[in-house]
DNA sequence: CAGAGCTCCTGAGCGC
DNA sequence: TGCGCTCAGGAGCTCT
């Protein structure tokens, strides 16, 4: 199931390739791709074709292209995004024209490298492979149907601070791999900016701007279960089912414990372990247990060999040796260890 | 308003 | 071989 780290092992194939590419094509195989794509595949195809995709953002799960439409001048003004979320089995595929189909293959774009080139900011950029003029497929490939393209506005943030992560443009939103300072954004028009349908989700768990004591002071009043607080990415966005199973055990919670039971220095040490967790995954390209996940060249994330608790059943916990157990929960699975995360009172 | 539950969806895997 | 059942869950919506 992709979540932060692989969505960001996504974003960081697709943009090296996809910055300053023009749209050339369009082809929709399953309009159901396109469902929050309010007014349709029609207007969906005719505003990408001739637009240039000016970067590849991401926050939490969901990842944007910010769009000069054709023959606008006047893109901040416009201020349109192609807006992505890989739902429960999305994957964002590079191909050359020409390449195996693939199977449950919803939509191509065929782009227009721009290949090496020089940013706005004057970092030389890589191009990804291709030469300016190569085309490319771009493939959005989804089984289950959760995920989605659409078009939207991007709107300023509330906290007027970046609208999401990239690293192509010298200046980064989000702590990824725990060394980057953010420096001052360049003036790009999109940069502080975020796609409307995702401007309700609070900044990532590895944004430099997560506000750590908001988030302990909602979850001090929440009478949920942690887990499900941990999945609501109105408060922390970019963690999902597996990365939710391996905070709590690292943390030793049980997944139902209510969220305001637990101690203010125990949901800091919940943060930190999500934190390290995310990290070493995105380190790693990202987790590929059910073999839905691939990242831009169809390839698999290795971070599987690291789980200490998700798909786990019946595996000795690596603690206490207590055999890891799932149970239903919230219509999906929760794993954890009946022993180190027991339900307190 | 907060919290719980429902629904969208289909290919892979398995048992008979 | 083939059929039917089960399983996976992100996120928005609806109900209480």
């Amino acid at each position: 199931m992709p979540e932060l780290p692989e969505v960001e092992t996504v974003r960081a194939g697709l943009a090296p390739a996809l910055t300053n590419a023009v749209i050339k094509s369009v082809e929709i195989f399953d309009v159901r791709s396109l469902k929050r794509h309010l007014p349709g595949p029609s207007d969906f195809v005719q505003t990408l074709v001739g637009a240039r995709i000016l970067a590849v953002v991401r926050r939490g799960k969901f990842l944007w292209m910010p769009l000069q439409i054709a023959g606008d001048t006047n893109p901040g003004e416009t201020s349109l995004a192609l807006v992505g979320h890989l739902g429960m089995s999305g994957q964002m595929l590079l191909r050359l024209p020409g390449a195996e189909p693939d199977k449950c293959n919803r939509v191509t774009m065929v782009v227009e490298a721009a290949g090496p080139a020089q940013l706005s900011n004057g970092d030389a950029f890589s191009g990804g492979g291709f030469a300016a003029g190569e085309l490319i497929e771009f493939r959005f490939i989804d089984q289950r149907i959760f995920g989605s393209l659409a078009i939207d506005r991007l709107i300023n943030t509330a906290d007027a601070g970046p609208g999401g992560f990239q690293a192509e443009f010298g200046s980064s939103s989000s702590d990824l791999l725990g060394d980057s300072a953010p420096t001052s954004p360049p003036s790009l028009w999109w940069f502080n900016r975020l796609p409307e349908t995702a401007a309700h989700i609070s900044r990532d768990a590895l944004d430099p701007a997560f506000d750590v004591k908001a988030l302990m002071k909602r979850l001090s009043t929440k009478q949920t279960g942690i887990k499900r607080a941990l999945l609501d990415q109105q408060l922390i966005s970019g963690v999902g089912n597996i990365y939710a199973d391996e905070a709590l055990w690292a943390t030793k919670l049980h997944y139902d414990q209510t969220a305001a039971t637990i101690s203010s220095a125990k949901i800091k040490e919940l943060y930190e372990n999500v934190v390290s967790i995310l990290r070493a995954a995105v380190a790693q390209g990202g987790t590929s247990f059910d073999e839905q996940y691939k990242n831009v060249n169809g390839e698999s994330g290795y971070f599987a060999v690291s789980l200490n608790a998700y798909g786990q059943t019946g595996q000795p916990c690596k603690r206490c040796a207590t055999l890891i157990k799932r149970e239903q929960w919230a219509n999906r699975g929760s794993h954890f260890c009946p022993r180190c995360q027991k339900l307190r009172p």
